[in-house]
DNA sequence: AAATAATTTTAGTCTTGTCTAAAAAATTAT
DNA sequence: ATAATTTTTTAGACAAGACTAAAATTATTT
């Protein structure tokens, strides 16, 4: 069993490895967890000892199977509680994440499993993550940057790269949801900003923005 | 802010405050919450000192006004998220009370009002305990005893006075639930047991059976 | 390859909440 | 009313998890 301070390092360093591979620097856990490097070592020994993840002096650490298996389970709660909470509860997808991060901590081993069956196994949240099943399992979606995107195609939102209140609400104010068709009507090449169509009215967006909407197309 | 011990020992206090009114024993704290009379006597210090209780040394604890709505908060929230697992998760009344425990430290404005909206506003929990509202109001249920029943008497039940795992699969297993009508059509003075009718079935129970059953006649 | 800088670890401290053992107060029994 | 018992409090210790400051290691410059 873990603790709650032992599933928020876990969870940390599965989402770290996934945009950096393995090896993850104390300092970068420390930053991601808004705590000091020398409370990740303490914390890091300890885990190591639990054997969820290998861990060599100065050379930073890297999730084992069993490891990579727990830090799932409470991004499959995550997920989870957050569709429950958009789609039962009428909260906004730029409200979900704090109480999320509360809820992926309930310990019981029928909760989540009833959670999933209620909801009818959405694959995934609000903000276009797939939702691992029981046994740990992603549907794989097909989903590129919107700044990949070429001039006069069309794609469909699928998810986002950021989820800070801030951007979705940004997001919201200009009718971009999950599901949503845009075209990318122009793009600047000096600052990377695009002009794109959305419900049949052109904005322009930014380079961090368009970086950060996954689309299909 | 209240730390999840500190919620515990609210709770705990305002449920024994219920059965043996002011002037809680540190003891009894202790022996509720299964822990030393001497963490007991620390805590309620710390708790005097927000203002959520009266301790003078030696004379037992009281809570305040304060102490008194943030217990009734967390009786809220425990109550509405077992009516969640019952009616939306398929938990039966005999499983839902460690979850609920879990469930009812989430600290979130918005959650448990929504919760409240999506349950349709229900005024008790699945052992019959009523829910507060919002407000903090309880509405009053009318019930009592099935001990104090009348022979040839009929009485609907309405809820527990035990909601130990136990007592409620034995309830289960002779098919008494709340709305259950309970016909007492025998009481032996000998022992205090009763012979009764439910379902068109006779069964005998004894006393402290029918000490934690209520009823409404 | 030294020197400097950045990162990581260690050592020691703090807070929260718990515990045991012993002392103090209150209660019950004689 | 005094003695015995029970309850409560105090004092001191401990574990988890975090922090600061300093030491050790690694990485980057020059």
């Amino acid at each position: 069993m873990f603790s709650l301070s032992e599933e928020n390092y876990l969870k940390s360093i599965y989402h770290l490895e996934a945009i950096h591979g393995k090896g993850i620097s104390t300092n970068s856990i420390a930053k991601k967890l808004e705590t000091k490097a020398s409370s990740v070592t303490d914390m890091i020994k300890k885990l190591a000892e639990k054997e969820v993840l290998v861990y060599k002096k100065y050379q930073g650490v890297s999730l084992t199977k069993l490891g990579r298996k727990e830090a799932t389970k409470i991004v499959r709660k995550h997920r989870l509680w957050e569709v429950f909470l958009v789609e039962k509860l009428n909260f906004s997808w730029d409200e979900v994440h704090d109480v999320a991060e509360q809820l992926e901590h309930i310990k019981s081993p029928k909760l989540i499993d009833e959670l999933d069956v209620f909801l009818g196994f959405p694959k995934m949240d609000p903000h276009g993550d797939p939702i691992p099943d029981k046994d740990g399992k992603f549907q794989k979606i097909e989903k590129k940057l919107l700044s990949t995107l070429e001039e006069n195609k069309i794609g469909i939102c699928v998810g986002v790269n950021d989820s800070s209140s801030d951007f979705l609400k940004y997001l919201d104010k200009n009718n971009i949801s999950l599901g949503q068709k845009i075209k990318v009507l122009s793009k600047e090449s000096f600052d990377g900003s695009s002009t794109i169509l959305i419900n049949s009215k052109e904005i322009t967006i930014s380079k961090k923005i368009s970086n950060n909407i996954y689309i299909q197309s």
